[in-house]
RNA sequence: GGGCAAGUGGCGGAAUUGGUAUACGCGCUGGUCUUAGAAACCAGUGCCGCAAGGCUUAAGAGUUCGAGUCUCUUCUUGCCCA
């Protein structure tokens, strides 16, 4: 029997991909996008999963007739360029380019179907040209503000991140315990689109409901109310924010943010000012601030209540309000709300509760944030929580003491970051104190090519020739500003780019991008359910209004998310991580570390990372199994929305399968002719045209498992079929349908089967003729609901032959005989049910 | 703590609107071939039982002629938010 050579064809017919797109002029287009990968070295294994799936649908939707664009570019600005480049001495740009080349070509082994014309690379200065414009005209619409606000400051990246890039108070990347810092940044104002964002997430029908919910949240719509408290003493009233004016009665002290403007008359105070510094070492998050202890500051003020006649509460700074969020004053209800609890059991604070809980007890342990009753509250008494907003808010506004307010989470997005590897913001600051962006005949604000990383901080402030400059309009002497733009705003807009990538003029071709946009089907990782879709989704909506040339709302109509790519860990005696490589599994208890032949720890599945060692390399897998058994086996095994587990016994057993395919193939090139018989002919052809309809139904519901797991069932059928009386011509027809289901899945055997069966028209998708499957059908007979027996029969039989078939040849006649059928349901083609 | 999703053999997982539970793969068992092994191929494989038959979708209840699927309670796991 001929092994596959599957290098060979793996060669052949990427040569071809690689030449090929998948135009078809005449259908309607379909965009097919996956999530572009940072360069950082080789592909893994999670890309490897993120574009076979794409592959899968692009090459489905092609050979259904659609026009498909499937693009692939580099998100290649970011700081491991720069940190890989004081390690080895090798240009950021260099390190990058060379990255792009390896992982290219790692790509390309997987036989995927991208057009490689339309290659874009963020850290071209062709496209973070057009980015700069993109900058400039939300600058001169308004969407984009200085200002001086605390930001999260990571300390060894020496940079600012956004809330986002802060996972438990730490740098999403450094892992480093996250300051908080006074600093003046650039921001796109998102805020201004909360509403939208939110409302228009209902327009996206296919995405993932837990990614509508997750940006939901996120943009945290509350609905709430303003009011002003008196002070006793001074003339300045305190204006606060609160989501929950019902609780006003259980109001037992205010809170101030240290930045508050009422802290200017504590500026000389030591201990204020400590105190203040002692605020700020804590991060920005809200759940910093809920984790870290409550603190506060204690002043001489005290605030009158605005219901409760004579009633003075005491006024403290404290550092879980902050100045950003509402109007940096609250007023603090410790029954109702937890940080405001913990902050009253340390200050020894009054604790009112004035909504029951169910269990009545006046004694709190924790604050109750559930629903109930109000009491203690005056004119509030007995409503619901929901009524009494209603009836305070419309009693502060009568009083003149405030008003509703909506308010967002969602905070603008500071995209300033101090760091030589992205794109360079185009504003100048004039002598004169000016801030102004540049002249768009001046783009692109090119990074200068001799950069010293060496020292810390932002290369770009200590390069003076480049920092230096003159405005060109006027010819006054100017700085340019050092910080270049989060990386996230590359990749905010890529996808507009994709559609006209050599376009000049403008970032896109309004045209091609009206044409192409919005992105039909989009996959990549659920780790950018937020940032990534929220940003982009902003920049679509953001160019639509300043620019008014784009005819659709949303950047993505369908999302896929895909999910991880996991293996065990395995560790040595001594704790030290091991790749799978330096380990022999005896069972799947048992592991040998293969140097020294000491016990290994077997740890449960895992995402894969470097840390971790429980990686495998894509490139590895693909040279010993082929790129088609990669393919089939990390769609096989569990559906493309969970985490899959990575199998080496696995991705052999598709290697297999390839083979018994590859024989197949050819034994069907040698079959002699046989005597036919045409109503085996008709049942075999049926139920080939059974499956496409199976694979269609499965792909199109992104169940790829399921697809595998038909072939193999498609496969057994062929080959069970062989010696049955079938003609050549028939039978050669159907495995060339087969394998043309096997296309998008199996690209290289897939094609190379069909040339050897001399297959002419490989562009299409077998057409199914649903009348013509008129398979044999099975019914299920049960007796008092319980199933008794399965009998065969030919489709759409009524009740009374079945009843016949029953009595005569069925193992539930013996239940039925000598008993009186009280009921009869019957439901076509499935099941009857007798009921004794 | 809140929200969401999920729980099916030894394992990964199938199962249109409630209608044949355990497809497909792995593993395991037996066989063919082989000096032997590997590979390949064939057969079997949810559990109990010699069999007839009974039991089985985390646990328990409910609705229904019929529940993996719908409802309620409990437990467990994962994710997001806090």
């Amino acid at each position: 029997m001929e092994r596959i050579n599957f290098q060979v064809i793996e060669k052949k017919w990427q040569n071809k991909f690689n030449k090929t797109n998948l135009n078809n002029k005449s259908g309607s287009k379909f965009y097919c996008l996956e999530m572009f990968p940072y360069p950082s070295g080789k592909i893994h294994m999670g890309h490897v999963r993120n574009y076979t799936i794409g592959d899968v649908i692009a090459r489905y939707k092609y050979l259904n007739g659609f026009n498909v664009l499937h693009p692939m570019g580099w998100d290649a600005f970011g700081l491991p360029a720069e940190n890989a480049s004081r390690q080895n001495n090798l240009h950021p740009k260099d390190w990058t380019k060379k990255n792009i080349d390896t992982m290219r070509n790692q790509l390309k082994m997987l036989g995927l179907s991208i057009d490689w014309d339309l290659e874009i690379s963020t850290c071209d200065k062709e496209y973070y040209k057009h980015q700069q414009e993109i900058f400039i005209d939300f600058y001169n619409a308004g969407l984009v503000s200085r200002k001086e606000t605390y930001v999260n400051w990571d300390p060894i990246e020496k940079t600012v991140l956004a809330n986002e890039q802060v996972i438990n108070g730490r740098g999403w990347r450094s892992n480093a315990v996250v300051e908080r810092k006074k600093l003046s940044q650039w921001f796109f104002n998102i805020s201004k689109f909360s509403e939208e964002l939110l409302k228009d997430l209902d327009s996206l029908e296919a995405w993932p409901q837990k990614v509508k919910l997750m940006q939901k949240n996120w943009i945290g719509k509350s609905l709430g109310c303003e009011i002003e408290f008196e002070l006793k003493s001074q003339k300045e009233n305190i204006n606060i924010f609160t989501t929950r004016p019902d609780t006003i009665f259980g109001a037992t002290f205010i809170a101030l943010s240290v930045d508050h403007p009422l802290s200017k008359s504590f500026t000389k105070n030591r201990e204020f000012l400590n105190f203040k510094l002692e605020c700020n070492k804590s991060g920005t998050t809200e759940e910093a601030l809920a984790n870290a202890e409550k603190i506060g500051f204690k002043t001489d003020m005290l605030a009158k209540h605005p219901f409760i006649k004579d009633k003075l509460i005491p006024v403290y700074f404290a550092n879980f309000v902050l100045m950003d969020y509402g109007s940096g004053a609250i007023f603090g209800c410790p029954a109702h709300d937890q940080r405001d609890f913990d902050f009253a059991k340390k200050y020894n604070l009054e604790i009112i509760k004035v909504v029951s809980d169910k269990n009545n007890n006046n004694i709190l342990s924790e604050a109750y944030t559930g629903d109930g009753i109000l009491i203690n509250s005056d004119f509030l008494n007995n409503l619901n929580i929901q009524k009494a907003k209603e009836v305070i808010i419309d009693r502060i506004e009568k009083k003149k003491i405030g008003k509703k307010k909506v308010q967002y989470r969602l905070k603008d997005w500071g995209i300033s970051r101090q760091r030589y590897w992205g794109c360079p913001i185009p504003m100048i600051y004039l002598e004169d104190g000016s801030v102004v962006p540049v002249e768009k005949s001046e783009l692109p604000i090119e990074l200068p090519e001799k950069i010293d990383l060496t020292s810390s901080g932002n290369p770009l402030d200590s390069n003076l020739d480049w920092k230096n400059t003159t405005q060109k309009k006027t010819g006054k002497k100017a700085i340019r500003e050092t910080d270049t733009l989060d990386t996230f705003v590359d990749s905010s807009w890529y996808y507009l780019r994709f559609c006209s990538p050599q376009h000049t003029k403008s970032p896109y071709d309004e045209e091609k991008v009206n044409y192409w946009m919005p992105v039909d089907q989009y996959i990549g990782g659920v780790e950018h359910a937020i940032l990534h879709l929220l940003y982009s989704r902003f920049f679509t909506k953001s160019l639509k209004k300043c620019k008014n040339n784009l005819k659709f709302n949303e950047p993505f109509k369908n999302l896929f998310t895909q999910g991880m790519v996991c293996h065990e860990t395995y560790k040595d005696k001594k704790g030290n991580w091991l790749y799978p490589e330096e380990i022999e599994k005896i069972n799947d208890n048992k592991a040998l570390k293969i140097i020294d032949k000491s016990d290994v720890v077997i740890g449960p599945p895992e995402s894969m990372s470097k840390s971790k060692k429980n990686t495998v390399d894509p490139e590895t897998m693909i040279k010993r199994y082929g790129a088609d058994a990669v393919r089939l086996f990390i769609l096989s095994d569990s559906p493309p929305e969970k985490d899959i587990q990575w199998s080496d016994i696995g991705v052999a057993s598709s290697n297999k399968f390839l083979q018994r395919i590859w024989d197949l193939n050819n034994s069907i090139l040698n079959r002699v002719e046989k005597e036919t018989d045409e109503v085996v002919e008709a049942k075999f052809v049926s139920k080939i045209n059974s499956y496409v309809k199976k694979i269609d139904d499965s792909v199109n519901n992104f169940r790829l498992n399921v697809s595998v797991a038909l072939f193999y069932e498609i496969f057994r059928y062929l080959k069970d079929n062989v010696r049955n009386k079938i003609s050549n011509k028939t039978f050669s027809e159907n495995i060339i349908k087969t394998m043309k289901l096997m296309v998008p899945f199996i690209p290289h055997l897939a094609n190379e089967c069909l040339e050897l069966l001399k297959c002419k028209d490989v562009n299409n998708w077998p057409k199914v003729n649903l009348e013509s499957i008129s398979e044999e059908i099975k019914i299920a007979i049960q007796i008092n609901g319980k199933t008794r027996d399965i009998l065969s029969m030919e489709k759409n039989l009524d009740i009374k032959k079945i009843n016949k078939l029953v009595i005569e040849n069925s193992k539930a006649a013996k239940y039925l005989k000598d008993k009186k059928v009280m009921k009869t349901i019957f439901v076509k083609n499935k099941i009857v049910n007798y009921i004794l």
